[in-house]
Order: structure tokens, then sequence, then C-alpha cells
RNA sequence: AGCGGGGUGGGGUAGCCAGGAUAUCCCGUCGGGCUCAUAACCCGGAGACCGGUCGUUCAAAUCGACCCCCCGCUACCA
């Protein structure tokens, strides 16, 4: 018996946890958890809601509420969601909680005793009108690089720039607008960089670890590590556990990983073995996992083990499972059955061995991996529902039907199928072993197309009729492999395991056969029960999508505009700073340095992308861009504007006849749009292999939109846009 | 543009790290069987020059180089 400690990276109660939760990190250990407890071992699995963290007290500021209540609700949802799904814990407990505050001062307290931490004097934001310190995300000001009004104190979101404390132009405080001045202020730091060499040492033991574990953490350690301070100036939080430090915290990066020793205790207590705890943790043999999306690598790769060596005589973990992400591109919904994908809407409207089964057959244990409601109909229906779930149904009713029981066997036929059987379970053994939880999946599904065939060819419904007791016998056989199989999916799909279970007629839990259940003769005679279909199938409406052609270029908003003025970049080479009238003033940062000076811009008409997000580039906000086309790709060396006509008043629509949608467009849908300029002979009806939906109705270089073999001229009202200029055929606007 | 991850029959995938004979599985499609079962199950067929080129090798989907395309993050992309 193998002791085993499975810790499950904590969920942050700031929101509802969602399918990707439960795909990454969720969903793998629960399955390793009911595999390991089948195997007999000994397991204590833990995690909880983590509580703290500036998000959750501006979450709670937004909604007019205190910290706690943010944090109790959600870890209340969660926790409903999570159990509903059949992930069960040791304890599934919450950092906001004594326990735990008591743990993380023990270790900190050691670690101070041993001169892991230090104090050093930091700079901090202080709002006085507030009467407090500010987190760098309570600080907004202008950006001294790129002038940007709105950065955060530690980077501006438009420029990139990070700043250290007090370089922002202009802070004020975001709660009461007031001007925060900058204090010095004293905080613990870790002193991570002592462990660099003994982490490099424990990383060398992990051969076997998933390849993104074991690189990201390597790059790591290799890039240095730097001491981390570990407490923060606010109020919700673990306290710091001494005199004068009131109104610190120690930050969650440090205390919310200490929360797996934590639970520990604190399950130990609540079962009344207070030094439970120790037989997981201070017991060399046992085996020690930790579940986590691939975010959470160095958390629990290099931090969490440093703070455990600092401590001393506690298990470092031996294996981490990261799992890649599930991504949620594909797949539109009606709205009817709606898009979201957090738990409690998802187990609202359907099974949780549905979703347990279609995210684990599609699991992205090794690479990212897509989730889609299409998708999971597929699978769901002609996988789970017609494999496994048919045939189930169909051992188990056509067996109940005619014999009630389970019917007498006999030894030579059970031969191949036990074999097959037993195969089976060392295939999907040595996977769950290894963690390899899509590839276990595919091999219990294995079994049960195996079980299919079998009972296709020894035919027990023309058996019946000629030979009733041959028939018992081959249905008995097929039993074995419905029993066999209701235990190595259990694991994954534990609801309808324990349904079948039932159906066999077993009065003690599937739990208890365990999983070498499967070698135990079935009881001859046992009373089987009238079985019901497991699983039912789904049925999803799968919007479709209507194409008019022209899609990406339907959701551009150009303009015509006019060039006021151009001035350089303050903090870049090849940009300019332009306003523009477009029928409203705009600014538009533009790289046309090199091709364009400033004299020649002026006073230019021009083609404008009005619906894009506007961004900050190199600091300086731009809202828009301006269009061009460039050759150099073809080999030309020219950027050209696209130029309309002078008669064209400002703001003129450039929308080539075609209906304009609306919305903000990040700058990747627009690159998306497909134009291109050629020129073009009057009359013309083709070019470059695709028809001109729009003849040109005169000789020359015009932009086109291009979209699946059709071709529009571009346009502003009627009339075409023209190129300043001799381009290649072909050139691409952007 | 930089970094990372990918391109395998119509769609989705396995195999790739540790190169070898008919390239896996699911869906779809075509034909057949069966009728116990949730129009489910079983058998068979068609369909892939494994993104491209060049190289290493007796042998390449698998190793190397270069290129093209897609996705994610980042950017002096506007």
């Amino acid at each position: 018996m193998t002791k085993v400690f499975i810790g499950v990276a904590w969920p942050y109660a700031n929101g509802v946890i969602h399918l990707g939760h439960l795909a990454g990190s969720l969903l793998p250990p629960d399955i390793f958890r009911r595999y390991n407890l089948l195997k007999g071992n000994d397991v204590l699995m833990v995690s909880g809601s983590d509580q703290h963290g500036t998000p959750i007290t501006l979450t709670a500021e937004r909604q007019g509420v205190g910290p706690e209540e943010v944090a109790e609700t959600f870890h209340r949802i969660n926790s409903k969601a999570i159990e509903d799904m059949g992930i069960s814990f040791s304890l599934f407990t919450k950092t906001h909680n004594p326990n735990h505050t008591e743990v993380v001062h023990d270790i900190f307290n050691v670690l101070r005793s041993k001169d892991l931490l230090y104090t050093r004097q930091t700079m901090q934001y202080f709002c006085q009108a507030c009467d407090r310190f500010l987190p760098d995300r309570y600080v907004e000001g202008s950006c001294p690089k790129c002038a940007c009004s709105n950065a955060r104190a530690d980077q501006c979101d438009e420029c990139g720039t990070t700043f250290e404390v007090g370089e922002i132009k202009d802070g004020r405080c975001i709660h009461c607008e007031g001007c925060p001045e900058v204090r010095e202020t004293e905080h613990f730091f870790l002193r991570l960089n002592e462990f660099q060499e003994r982490l490099l040492s424990y990383l060398e033991g992990k051969d076997h670890w998933r390849p993104s574990v074991k690189t990201f953490t390597r790059n790591w350690l290799e890039g240095g590590l730097q001491d981390r301070a570990i407490t923060r100036d606010m109020d919700w939080g673990v306290p710091v556990p001494l005199d004068g430090w009131d109104g610190k915290v120690i930050y969650v990066w440090f205390e919310a990983v200490i929360g797996y020793l934590a639970a520990s205790k604190e399950y130990s207590s609540l079962i009344g073995e207070p030094d439970l705890w120790e037989r997981y943790w201070k017991d060399d043999s046992a085996r020690h996992y930790y579940f986590l999306g691939k975010d959470n690598i160095p958390f629990h790769s290099i931090i969490w083990p440093a703070i455990l060596m600092g401590y001393g005589g506690l298990h470092l973990p031996d294996e981490i499972p990261a799992n890649e992400y599930l991504t949620t591109k594909g797949g539109k919904l009606s709205k009817s059955r709606g898009t979201s994908i957090d738990l409690p809407s998802v187990l609202a409207e359907y099974h949780p061995d549905l979703i347990r089964y279609y995210l684990s057959i599609n699991m992205p244990d090794h690479r990212d991996s897509e989730f889609s409601w299409p998708d999971f109909m597929t699978k769901v229906n002609n996988e789970l529902v017609a494999e496994l779930g048919n045939y189930y149904h169909r051992v188990l009713s056509f067996t109940r039907k005619n014999f009630g029981k389970i019917p007498e066997a006999e030894e030579a036929d059970l031969v191949e199928v036990r074999d097959e059987v037993a195969k089976a379970f060392q295939e999907t053994s040595r996977l769950l072993d290894d963690c390899d939880f899509k590839k276990a999946m595919k091999s219990v599904m294995e079994l049960a197309r195996f079980g299919n065939r079998y009972f296709d060819s020894v035919k027990p419904w023309a058996l019946v009729k000629q030979d009733r007791v041959a028939c018992g016998k081959v249905l008995h056989a097929n039993l074995e492999i419905v029993r066999g199989l209701a235990i190595m999916a259990s694991p994954f799909l534990p609801f309808s395991s324990a349904e079948v279970w039932g159906y066999l007629g077993f009065e003690s839990s599937l739990e208890d056969a365990g999983w070498d259940g499967h070698r135990v003769p079935l009881p001859v005679g046992q009373g089987l029960k009238d079985p019901v279909p497991v699983f039912r199938k789904v049925e999803i409406e799968v919007e479709e999508p209507i194409d008019q052609g022209f899609s990406d270029f339907r959701r551009l908003e150009l303009k015509v505009g006019e060039i006021k003025s151009v001035c350089d970049h303050p903090d870049a080479d090849k940009l300019y700073v332009m306003q523009l009238d477009t029928g409203e003033e705009r600014q538009v940062v533009a790289g046309l340095k090199s091709h364009y000076s400033p004299e020649d811009l002026t006073g230019k008409k021009v083609v404008v992308v009005c619906n894009l997000k506007p961004a900050k580039l190199r600091g300086v906000e731009s809202k828009g861009m301006v269009l061009a086309a460039d050759d150099e790709k073809l080999g030309g060396e020219g950027v050209r504007l696209l130029t309309p006509s002078d008669d064209l008043p400002n703001g003129t629509p450039v929308d080539c006849g075609l209906e304009i949608g609306g919305g903000k467009l990040d700058y990747k849908d627009f690159q998306k749009v497909d134009m291109k300029v050629f020129n073009l002979l009057k009359g013309q009806e083709t070019v470059s292999g695709m028809v001109l939906e729009t003849p040109p109705d005169a000789d020359s270089n015009l932009a086109l939109v291009c979209d699946d073999g059709k071709a529009r001229i571009l346009m502003a009202a009627d009339v075409a846009i023209t190129i300043d200029g001799d381009l290649k055929d072909g050139a691409t606007v952007r």
C-alpha cells in the first residue's frame, strides 16, 4: 500500500470555475485518486479556494461589499459545483481560515528563524485620503514614455513599459482620485536565491517530468532566482505575525501553496487524528502529486519546494503533471442553449459523466485541446452512448430478461474473455500510473468495443432459442466484461459505473471490490436488477454560420480622412503621430516615417480604419490606422498610401457598396481582411484568378478587397480609391 | 518581427522524443450482416504521395537544414 498525497491547485475565489479548471487541474487528480483508492492505496487529496489577493478586493469594492463576502460566495458556488461533478477531496477548504493562518505563521516563523527571510525598505504609493498604501494596480497616471494618460503604476498597458514606484507621472489613487505620495515601507523577502543549487539538483532526478514542466523549470532556474517580497501593504490576507506589522499581509504567492500542508493538518484535526498528516508529509516512501494548469508551474516546481526545503523535514513534490489549456474557440451554439462553460451552468444541462467523459477523452494533458459543443455531442453520442452505454445495456437487459440472474459459467468460454479483460486492465493501469489520462480513457473504450464484438460473435439472441444453457454461459462471459468495464471506467465515470454495479446485483460497493475485482468469479445465481440505460444521447443545436462573402471586410469601418498635422513620435524611429479629420478629430500613429515626409503627408486624403480598438504604440494612443499598400514582399520597395479623390468629404464611408457591420475590431481581425492592389484596365473582369464583381471604368492602379475568388474595387461613394504611386501587382494593403 | 505550439485521408486525432515492412482511432461516406440493444452493434470498401524542398540513412511521418501556412503570447504592426 502506497501513501499518495494529491495536491490540487487552488481555484481562485474571484469567479466561477469553468471547464478549463475542470480539465486542467480538477478532473485529472480525481481520476487519479479514484484509481489509487481502487488499488488499495492510502490517499490524501486536498485543495480549497484561494481567497486572498488584490483582485478579490477590487471585485469587492466594485460590488460595494467586503472581500470576505466575495471570497465566500465563490467558495460556496465552486465547492458545490466541484462536488456535483463528482470530484471529491479528503478536504476542500479555503485560505481564509484560522488553521491556514496558523500554518502559514508557523512556516513564516521557522523560515525567519533560519534567516531565510529578511526585511528591506522599499518605496510604495500611499494615499493620504484613503489612509493606506496602494498596490500598484490602484494607482494610475501618465506614462512618462508614451504620454498615455491612464497607465497603471506598475506597467503602461499602452507601451508595455514597466515602472518602478514613483516613476509614473501625475499618479492618482483610483479609489479617491487623490494624489498619492511615495512613502518608504518595509517588507519581508524570501532568500530564494539561496535555493538555486538545491533546486537544480532536486530537478535532476526528475527526468520523467513532462517536458513542459521540466523545460520551464530549468529555464527559470538557469535564469537565476531573485529574492522576492512576500508581504504587501494591505488588509485582506494572512497578517504578518509580528508586532508593528499591522496593515501588512503575507502575499498570496507565498501563502497559497502553504495551503497544501495546512489543509492536510486541518483534515487530520477534523477526523480526530491530529498527527495523521505526518504519515504523508514526513514519510520518504510517500508519493506526492500536484495537479495544476501550466500557468502554475513555477509555484509548484520552484517556490513551494524552496519553502519546503527551507522549513525542512517535509516531503517535496514528486510529480507535477501540469496540463495544458482547454481552448474554446470553435462551436457556436444557439442562444437558447447558451454558450457558457462555467461549471454550474454545464451541470444544469448535462450529466456529470458526460462532461467527465468528453474532457477525459479530449484532455489537454500533453498539448492544448479544443472544447467545442458539436464535438462534445459527437463524442458523447457516438462513443460513450453508442459503444459503452449500449454495450452495458444490451448485455444487462438481455440477461435480465431471459435469466433474471447471473447464469452458470463455462470455464472454456471464459478464457478468451478473461484474457482480454486482464490485458485491458493492465494497459489502463499502466497509463493511469503515468497520469496519461486521455490514453487511459481510450483504453477503456477499447474494451467496450471488444465487448460489442464478442457479444455479436456469440449471438445470444439466436442461442437462447436453441441452447438455453449455452446462451447463459456466453452471457456470463459478457457480464464479466461489463463488470470489468464498470470497474475500469469508474475513475473516469463514477456515477454510471456505480449504477451498472447495482444492475449487476451487487450489494457491496464497487469500491469494495477494488481494481482487482475483475479477477474474482462472478457469483452465479446473483439476481440482476432491471437496468435503465445509463447514458442518454444529447441534442445540441448548432448555429449555422451565414456566409455572404467578404465577411472579414464587412466588419471594417473605413472612412475618408484628411491628414491635418504630422509630428514625430517622441520615442520611436519609424512612427509619426498624426492628427486626422475623418468627420471627427482622430489621432493616429503610423509607421510611415521611412516612406513619407511630414510635408508629403500634410493635407493628404487617406483611407482610415475607424473601428479598431484604440491602442498605444510606443506609448502614444492611436485610434485607427491609415491604409497603405506595400509591395516589398514582391520585390518592390514601396509603401504607398491609398488616396481617395480630393472631392470626397472627410468621413465618407469606404464600403464598396457592401453592408458594413459595426463593433470594435482587434488588429488581428483587421489582418484577416485581404486587400490587394492591381493595375487594372477599363472593363477588366478577372484579375489574378479572381472575378471582379465591380469592373473598373478607367485604367489605373486600384485597391481590391478579395474574398474566396471574388474581388471588389475599394470605393467610396461610387468613386474608386487610387494609389499615390506605382506598385507591383498584388501589393498588399495594411 | 520575436518566442512558443502546430500542419497526418472530407472533419477531428494517434504515432514523432528512443527512425524500419499493410500509418492509429473516432466521426462522416459507400456496400454488406445482424436484429439482443439507446436507428444502437458487427464486417468490409473507398479515401493520405504524413505542409513544401533539400539532406542524413540500407530505411524518415519520425532525425537535420531551409521555406510556406495556421494558432497563442509579445512588439517601434497603425
